[in-house]
RNA sequence: GGUCCCAUCGACUAGGGGUUAGGUCGUCACUCUUUCACAGUGAAAACACGGGUUCGAAUCCCGUUGGGACCGCCA
């Protein structure tokens, strides 16, 4: 089973239908992770074998938000390499190739059937009680009536003469030993009647002929494996090493869907959630070091050091957004404040905020940085420094308005605000004492008014940092309106 | 339904024959802060069940139950 001597070769798969899946991106991840922690290559192939399901520019989009999130490939469509093309679609004739081969061995057929009859057919069997699968119906075609169909050029496919009475048998990385009888194993088409081969013949070529050495992908392939073993046993082919990752899934354990929440990558970093914490978050599904590490923080630098395939989970990981929310705060509250302040200036310009004072910006974010679980919660929390008339939260505040002793503090304040020139976090505390000292007011009478009058709520971020982010002027202004 | 896979707190998980079954999120309480939040401290919270094996089983084996995936000329 040890191949130490081969050079470790992955590949992600995946088929351009528009966005890339959370668990897309999570075993991309664990590929890229495997082939960098044991300095092998992390190659990209597309799956565009199904012509029907083409997106446009879904490739380019995959390769801009893998990068972007930091997985790297070796190989691909973009970089080229000395195993391409990297598109299925422009690799048909390797494919007819090697069908060809597997008829010539005996190990695959022609079939006539059309799709309408193949839905009879289920149809059957389900009313039957029966399995679906093909019932290999075309294995029974003679020679001679397969050539004429073949001469009368009626559509056809290439169908996998699976062995019969016999067993196959794999083992998995994570999963361990698996057997399958081959009985129950459906004569998979290879080759479609639109000349394109399927999934699992373009699959087994490529991976041989790319010289993959390891299969990361999901658990939902496991029970397609025993097809692929029969390929690779009828064209003489060594079987690479198999590793199948626990699906990741919605709240009710089931695969994780777009009906019950977001599931695209996209949808995420929309949101404003840090491409750090996305992958550390990602990374902690179904994987973690083991050994007792407590450890929940993790660099891209560490996972890869850190990462190794048989400490995979053998069950699901269900997707839970509340702790994404908590790492995802983590990382905001931690973030380098430059970087922050650049990555939310999206979110302020959505809501109308003006930008040009990328320095107020930064000091905004340092006040109301520890509200965000992600960058999209910005707007709520900017209002109060966006708007010039403040609108109180409820009508009852208005009564620590309204007070004699209110009314004292604003005076008092406003009139300290005159020989001053400009506010500061610092300054503003010691006016403040020196308000209280004056005026003989301190505790809730002193503070409370001054923050529903500025704020028009009664809790939020520091009132000194707000002070200092308002303004004198501003201030002043919010503070007479009350005297 | 058939086949395959899986099973430790609500969630992510550590542990893998002898542990007070550990950590993180979430929940709750307290402390801190003249607000909320943050932070800190603490609490409640799990080995699905039944049989073996063993001096001893959460841990190994078998079964049951439960959950999931797959059963396309989709990948």
């Amino acid at each position: 089973m040890e191949n130490n001597k081969k050079e470790v070769r992955v590949r992600f798969a995946p088929s351009p239908t528009g966005y890339v899946h959370i668990g897309s991106l999570r075993t991309a991840l664990f590929n890229y992770l495997f082939a960098r922690h044991s300095g092998g290559k992390n190659i990209l192939r597309i799956e565009d074998t199904d012509q029907t399901r083409k997106v446009e520019g879904a490739v380019e989009n995959l390769i801009k938000n893998m990068k972007s999130l930091g997985v790297e490939f070796d190989e691909g469509p973009v970089q080229g390499g000395n195993y391409g093309p990297y598109y299925q679609s422009e690799r048909i004739d390797i494919y007819r190739r090697y069908s060809d081969e597997l008829i010539a061995k005996g190990f695959a057929y022609y079939a006539f059937e059309t799709p309408d009859e193949l839905d009879e057919m289920r149809k059957m069997q389900q009313l039957e009680g029966k399995q679906t699968m093909y019932d290999r119906r075309a294995r029974d075609l003679s020679e001679d009536e397969v050539q004429d169909k073949l001469k009368k050029r009626l559509p056809h496919v290439i169908r996998l003469k699976v062995p019969l009475n016999d067993e196959v048998r794999f083992n998995d990385v994570i999963k361990g030993t698996i057997k399958i009888e081959t009985n129950i194993i459906d004569d998979q088409i290879l080759i479609k009647s639109d000349g394109f081969p399927t999934y699992h013949l373009a699959n087994v070529v490529d991976d041989h002929l790319m010289q993959i050495s390891h299969i990361i992908r999901g658990e939902e392939w496991v029970t397609s494996v025993p097809k692929h073993i029969i390929i690779y046993n009828a064209l003489g082919w060594e079987i690479p090493e198999m590793a199948h990752v626990p699906l990741i899934l919605n709240s009710d354990k089931s695969k994780l869907s777009k009906r019950q929440g977001d599931v695209a990558v996209e949808d995420y970093l929309k949101k404003g959630y840090l491409k750090e914490s996305l992958i550390n978050f990602i990374a902690l599904l179904g994987w973690n070091p083991g050994e007792g590490e407590e450890q929940e923080f993790y660099t891209m630098d560490e996972l890869i050091r850190k990462f190794t395939l048989e400490k995979v989970q053998a069950s699901g990981a269900v997707f839970n957004v509340e702790k994404l929310n908590w790492m995802n705060n983590s990382y905001i509250k931690n973030y380098d404040p430059d970087k922050l302040t650049e990555m939310s200036l999206p979110y302020f310009e959505q809501s109308g905020f003006d930008t040009s004072d990328i320095a107020k910006i930064k000091k905004i974010l340092s006040a109301i940085r520890v509200y965000l679980n992600k960058l999209d919660e910005i707007p709520q929390h900017i209002k109060i420094f966006s708007r010039n008339e403040v609108e109180l939260e409820n009508e009852n505040l208005k009564e620590f308005l309204d007070s004699d002793s209110s009314k004292k503090v604003f005076k008092a304040l406003t009139e300290k605000f005159k020989s001053i020139n400009e506010i500061n976090a610092e300054n503003y505390k010691t006016i403040l004492k020196d308000v209280q000292n004056e005026t003989g007011i301190k505790g809730k009478q002193l503070f409370k008014p001054l923050r529903i009058a500025l704020t028009g709520s009664e809790n939020g971020p520091e009132l000194p940092l707000i002070a200092e982010i308002f303004g004198k002027e501003k201030i002043s202004k919010l503070l007479e309106k009350w005297i």
